[in-house]
DNA sequence: TTGTAGGCGTTATCAG
DNA sequence: CTGATAACGCCTACAA
């Protein structure tokens, strides 16, 4: 019952030929001759002869893998990147091995050295809040200097250098605030998390430069760090509660999605006496009741861009030692939290 | 500045050895001197030696990957799914290469095809609509033929022989149409999609079978099949204004979602006027307003199956040729969207 | 205790 | 036009 995978060597036994014959007749090569080619391939066809990856892999020393990094699967922002990355991957050839860091340093560092050795031709990855915290990127640094391309997204990091793809994140905060102060907000709050991700920071940069260029006279930076990557629902509650906002610029959906809920239940009328917008154009903002004003990260976008530049570097012969950090422009997507 | 991957080789020839002789003293082995294994081995830790995984996997026809191939990734249900199957596989020192078939019967195939060359030891997979509109499984069939474990979730088909990991679709719609009729629902609506999808049509039967089993006299088959995967809006709403349901029970989240915008905007009020319960219950069932009540789908627990099954498989020496099908029983989570 | 040889499946070079 | 040989990196049975 079996149809085991067939190889050369199966198809020169039985034809009575040598297994080189075999490997010219299958890529038509002129050196055969007609007759020789049209039996082997009938054979080959018939067998449904495919050549073994591996094997083509440790020869060319060429796996048309690309390896993927993620902290996370079960989230919006990251699943549009691979989409995006397996969308141009696929287009040459290639195929995306993901792994899951799961926020964790250790299994990041091991993830990357299983792949490294062999595996694949080059890594997309975003950092691990982990690793942020660490800001140990020795394992980064290892892959590059064995000559593993790689591209770093979103949550990237001065330390390595390699390509990098990020959307202008102090930007999108920049722009949300402005568009809040220009709806008349006095008191503008930011729920964001710790400092050491990259992405919540430079979003704090923006916040707080838009604060600064437009800033009404009394106010002031209200801003509510969270103390890990889950959502404390009581700290949002109270910050609500106790700043007397009347607008809030959140790093992600859920804390946005979380405090119209908190403010709803506080009986304010969103967006009359309190408005919202959040990072990451995703589902929940989309569906959420009311829906909410975001910024579009294009997550997508991002994944082809990665994509497109590591295949890039791995198929350049060239020892090109240059590097380049495109930045994509965040959109503001405008909903019923800031607008109706 | 180019450290690159050192081999078996390279040691030999410097420390002036044979190839095997390193090999073996890498491997600890008995035969080679307490002498020479140091000087090796501390040479190999010295310049990082690992061996390459691709000489490996066409050494032991084992490549230490498996396959997932699932209809989309920006998706909540799959991602679970995947990071079920990433947890378990990477216990057991397995990677997972994951490809996306865009709900397309083609792209199935393709890549299917391509990892079937020896890329993978083995397939998790859960059908495209494509595919289950076309009802060709003849692609998993030669995978199977050729000795490549498969293992189908979700959306599986009875026409191959492979284990499969499903929740009890049927039970899941029976349990909420129950739990509907009980509350005193008199117009039980359900939004469906095409029946060519298994679970679909599974949900379908249970919904039926509850109506029949507690039915109200009045009460009869209030059925809206959405005709693509993609939502229309304009459906829904006319459904909603027609129908008279007071209740709706959904095959997704999205739908419910929806229907309860819809339903809101016509002033009626949730769960009072009209109640939800939705399929798979994520990240938009916990935060929409109301939430919803849902059916959760344990995707995460099934990766994991279907991990566990798939690696036995794998590693079990023996051509068994028995398979079983798990069935995970699903769960009613109760939100704002029936009780308050 | 160490080394040689052959093989995993493929391709490229060179010889016949 | 066809085939033998070596090589990719590793492993292992068998010699030495």
């Amino acid at each position: 019952m079996l149809k085991k995978k067939i190889t050369l060597k199966h198809i020169a036994r039985e034809l009575e030929v040598s297994i080189s014959t075999v490997s010219k007749a299958l890529k038509n090569s002129e050196e055969i001759s007609r007759e020789t080619k049209e039996k082997i391939q009938a054979f080959a066809k018939l067998y449904n002869y495919k050549p073994n990856n591996i094997a083509i892999s440790l020869k060319n020393k060429r796996t048309k893998n690309i390896g993927v990094v993620i902290p996370d699967i079960v989230h919006h922002f990251f699943t549009t990147v691979v989409r995006g990355v397996e969308k141009y991957a696929n287009t040459k050839g290639y195929n995306v091995i993901v792994c899951l860091s799961d926020e964790s340093f250790d299994k990041e560092v091991i993830n990357m050295e299983l792949l490294a050795n062999g595996s694949i031709d080059g890594f997309i990855m975003s950092l691990s809040s982990g690793t942020q915290k660490e800001n140990d990127y020795n394992h980064l640094k290892e892959v590059t200097e064995q000559g593993i391309p790689l591209v770093l997204f979103d949550r990237i990091t001065n330390e390595v250098e390699c390509d990098k793809v990020i959307i202008d994140d102090a930007m999108g905060a920049y722009l949300a605030t402005k568009k809040l102060i220009e709806q008349g907000r006095k008191r503008i709050g930011l729920i964001t998390t710790h400092d050491y991700l990259s992405v919540s920071k430079a979003r704090t940069t923006g916040y707080q430069k838009a604060l600064k260029e437009f800033g009404v006279s009394e106010q002031q930076d209200l801003i509510l760090k969270m103390p890990s990557m889950e959502m404390d629902g009581q700290l949002i509650e109270n910050f609500i509660k106790n700043s007397k906002v009347d607008a809030i610029l959140t790093v992600n959906e859920i804390f946005s999605i979380y405090g119209m809920q908190v403010a709803q239940d506080l009986g304010l009328k969103i967006p009359d006496d309190i408005s919202f917008i959040g990072f990451t154009d995703g589902l929940l903002s989309k569906y959420a009741n009311p829906s909410l004003t975001s910024i579009a990260q294009h997550g997508e976008r991002m994944g082809e861009i990665s994509a497109e530049m590591l295949i890039q570097k791995i198929e350049s012969e060239e020892e090109e030692e240059t590097y380049q950090t495109k930045i994509l422009e965040p959109t503001l997507i405008e909903r019923n939290s800031t607008i109706n």
